[in-house]
DNA sequence: TAGCCGTCGATTGTCGACAGTTGACAGAAA
DNA sequence: TTTCTGTCAACTGTCGACAATCGACGGCTA
């Protein structure tokens, strides 16, 4: 027999130990739940979750390889704190990123792309006039996650990830001053349109001018979490 | 006591076993004696070192990370072999990052930086006027590697170490034809001098030039190796 | 009192054994 | 034959126990 017709179970995922603890503890991280300079200890962490101490300790691994702990031989683990200094390295490197993306955009010269960021900032436009914050920023995410994956290359996008995750964290522990929601989706605009007109020259100032007030934004008020600044 | 005077013990380092077997599979892969495909099987190769399975597991996981090798979950790991279109990503990344690179270096001004450039690019010319292949290689390897450590950039470096291994990789599974080793040198030249004269816009596109006729080099004559271009 | 050194608790590193998953193969059913 | 199903071997995934390391504490000696 082939298969009854219209019945469609959907797929049971059964994912190694590894990756559900990783995306647990990749989750906590990022959101701020977990704060810089928390040490994890890896019995404490594994009899939390009920589990033994090898896949636990695979996911601080790549945890570590990510950049979001900090792993000392024979010492331990803890969240990764950072200071002005990471934080200005993380911008300007995602200033690299993002616009080496967009130029790869516009080469393609696809309608799809535009339409693609259109219809995101008119999402982002909708949920800044409800203002709710927090889906402004889920769908701001959405929009330069998807620069980088319409740029359609892969290292970049792997390359991404790490980045973003560590930006994503920032902005969790950054405590924000509500701003105008709405100026902050409209930004997104002149972005949009200039991609659609192949203007890479404007494209590239516009991400560059957008970047880099994120993170004057961010730079502006830091000092109070992860402590790791002097020495 | 503090200390008898001369005597200069030095340190003997105690690395924990993952490590000191990730740099030797790490320098396997990257230097062709493993080839693209290959499988590692964990048992096997533990066995072959004389130790658990644990900490190779753990060397494995960071070599995923790396992009070096693949694991598939319950079916195993093998050195990740590359397509046409991973060179030509990997290159153009290559190229983003190092342009970041030099646009720093630039902005310091620093003279210490062009001294060192100027030392590494003299010491690639004796070498190759002695027609020392692979010691070139070595001080052309130092020679980007500096750009990216001069550029003072941590977050950089760290994504830096990740692309050039591949690249290393990608280099020692090519079977270069014997170029004259006196040009490659003096290809080096002409960016020294852009950098050591602030010549940003003269300095990147030299940059780019060289980084992509590497790349056409070997993209030309790829196919051998690793195939796991159809579908 | 000041400096050295053994001891100890907490935590990470390593190991060997067992459980679960996969793909291939052989044999039963149609 | 062809299709399905049980079985098996070769792995990877997970576990609990043991070994090694580190920092701190406290006693010993000068």
């Amino acid at each position: 027999m082939t298969q009854s017709p219209a019945l469609q179970l959907h797929h049971i995922e059964n994912k190694p130990l590894r990756e559900r603890v990783l995306d647990i503890l990749r989750d906590a991280i990022v959101s701020g739940d977990m704060r810089p300079g928390q040490p994890l200890v890896e019995m404490e962490l594994a009899q939390q979750m009920g589990i033994s101490r090898a896949p636990l300790r695979e996911a601080l691994q790549i945890l570590s390889q990510e950049g979001l702990v900090e792993t000392i031989p024979y010492k331990g683990t803890q969240v990764r704190s950072m200071n002005r200094m990471d934080i200005e390295e993380l911008y300007s490197l995602r200033s690299v990123l993002e616009t080496f993306a967009v130029q790869r955009i516009i080469a393609r010269r696809s309608a799809d792309d535009t339409a693609r960021l259109r219809a995101i900032f008119e999402a982002m436009l909708a949920a800044a006039q409800q203002g709710d914050l927090s889906q402004v920023n889920e769908i701001d995410r959405q929009f330069h996650d998807g620069l980088i994956e319409l740029s359609q290359h892969h290292l970049l996008l792997t390359t991404w990830r790490s980045v973003s995750l560590r930006i994503r964290q920032v902005m969790a522990l950054t405590n924000r001053r509500n701003r105008d929601l709405t100026v902050i989706a409209y930004n997104h605009l002149p972005m949009v349109e200039a991609i659609a007109a192949h203007d890479e020259a404007e494209a590239t100032r516009l991400l560059r001018e957008h970047v880099e007030s994120a993170a004057g934004l961010i730079v502006e008020g830091w000092t109070q979490p992860g402590e790791s600044d002097p020495k």
